[in-house]
RNA sequence: GUGAGUAUAGCUCAACUGGUCAGAGCGCCAGGUUGUGGCCCUGGAGGUUGCGGGUUCGAGUCCCGCUACUCACCCCA
């Protein structure tokens, strides 16, 4: 019979094991906190939804749509997409259950997984994880400001200070396509100068020429017309209401023009939280309004604004500052049995000290008490309950400090009240 | 999709210009302690040097192809 091939995980996704498993958790809950201080509550939607709502949420020029996302037909012939972000299905809830008609504004978070065949790098992954605010039912620039406060507020929690934030305004459909042109009669000027990569760009995206970093072409985009200078008047004022807040509220913040978002369905504020620590992929999270969304997939008009913060990035930067993730939990008492009379006595204490949700752990592979005593230490545990034929003569056990050592003989009628007791000592110093 | 780099035990890595070079540390297992961890000592298991060809008396070491991984472009979280 032929070897069967040994299967791994596929390319872009990445397996979190227990070792690491525990410093997702504890990212996780950190956060989930700090979303609840600011009022936001869980959402959850589907992995993936039909095609159709992010090919037109997000646009079919984009390169998340064009190029990006992982389609297929399930077997009723209905092509679905898994979610290559949050905020299109978010948007989507929200039409679908006419929040409109029962919130005035729908503050909700996420921490998803979420999917782009893009090639893999440094920051960059086929299945990552992001974990995202979206404020649905007001164009006040006062959410902008909350979203904005709330990213950098669970950035700084993790004691991340080396970051910069970038703010721009991208206008709306009523200035932004005049913009456009203003700059594509620009940019024509030059086309020749321009790199191979602008010279496609200028097709549909004039704006991201803007961004690139051939040299050539930021030496041209230096003298490019600035969209301030194009803003209308509701764009302008909710650019400097939102700054005047940001002020306000001590946020530093740098403006950039050149700051363009990928997605279409961005208007007015557009932002992005860069670090140095990161590599290439140097964005550890952005976001922006999206007023335009809401008509896009088939809704009324609803304006909203969110962000999404990569977690994997996020991760990155506290692995590399030697963040403190605690520590993984551990057995607080570990039960070694010798024989099996012993190890059945074991199995019913065992159980009887997990009823009593105290972290407990028992030999299961019938090892020497010497392994056992070893895997107790290896584990962490506090204590250790010894059970041998001795004991079970006298109806005690020997429970044994592993700290410092020392070690006593307890009646198997009190062990259980007798660890109780140590647990609820030791709870308060974790 | 394009480009570059890397590919040796579970992990991190050694092996001068091709000639005992298949190793170390960590981890794992066992013994030193007939029923007791952490430190220490001793021993053991574990690799057809990513896969397939080629050059050569001889290749982990050179050449070609494939695959995977990494980084960068693109784009984005």
């Amino acid at each position: 019979m032929a070897d069967k091939k040994i299967l791994k995980n596929v390319r872009g996704t990445k397996d979190i094991l227990p070792d690491e498993s525990f410093k997702w958790q504890h990212v996780e809950s950190k956060v989930r906190k700090i979303f609840e201080v600011y009022n936001y509550k869980e959402i959850r939607t589907p992995i993936f939804e039909e095609t159709d709502l992010f090919a037109r949420g997000i646009g079919e020029l984009t390169d998340i749509v064009s190029k990006e996302m992982y389609t297929f037909l399930d077997k009723g012939g209905t092509s679905l997409t898994l979610k290559p972000e949050m905020t299109a299905s978010v948007m989507r809830a929200y039409v679908q259950y006419e929040i409109n008609k029962q919130i005035p504004l729908f503050k909700v978070y996420y921490i998803s997984p979420m999917f782009r065949q893009e090639r893999p790098q440094a920051g960059r992954l086929r299945q990552f994880h992001q974990i995202g605010a979206e404020a649905i039912g007001s164009s006040n620039p006062e959410v902008d400001a909350e979203i904005i406060d709330l990213v950098l507020n669970i950035i700084e929690s993790f004691g991340i200070k080396n970051y910069s934030l970038k703010v721009n305004s991208v206008g709306c459909q009523i200035c932004r396509p005049k913009y456009k042109e203003i700059l594509k009669d620009y940019f024509k000027k030059f086309y020749d100068q321009l790199s191979e990569d602008s010279k496609k760009r200028l097709e549909h995206n004039p704006l991201r020429i803007l961004d690139s970093k051939d040299e050539i072409d930021r030496k041209i985009s230096e003298n490019a017309p600035v969209i301030y200078d194009y803003l209308c008047k509701d764009c302008a004022e909710h650019f400097e209401k939102l700054k005047s807040y940001l002020d306000e509220i001590g946020i530093k913040y740098e403006i950039e023009p050149h700051l363009v978002r990928g997605l279409d369905y961005y208007t007015k504020t557009a932002f992005e939280i860069i670090s140095p620590e990161l590599g290439s992929q140097d964005a550890i999270a952005g976001g922006g309004r999206y007023d335009l969304l809401s008509k896009e997939i088939g809704g009324p008009e609803i304006p909203g604004v969110g962000f999404a913060l990569g977690m994997e990035r996020m991760m990155m930067i506290l692995e590399k500052n030697n963040y403190d993730f605690g520590k993984s939990s551990y057995p607080f008492v570990f039960i070694a049995c010798i024989g099996f009379e012993a190890k059945r006595i074991g199995m019913s204490l065992a159980r009887e000290i997990r009823k009593k949700m105290i972290p407990c752990e028992i030999d299961l592979l019938n090892r020497s008490l010497k392994s056992q005593m070893k895997e107790a230490d290896r584990q962490g545990s506090k204590y250790a309950i010894i059970l041998g034929e001795d004991e079970l003569k006298e109806s005690i056990c020997i429970v044994r400090n592993l700290i410092d050592g020392h070690q006593e003989k307890i009646k198997l009628s009190e062990i259980l009240e007798f660890i109780s007791l140590k647990y609820a000592e030791e709870i308060p110093k974790d």
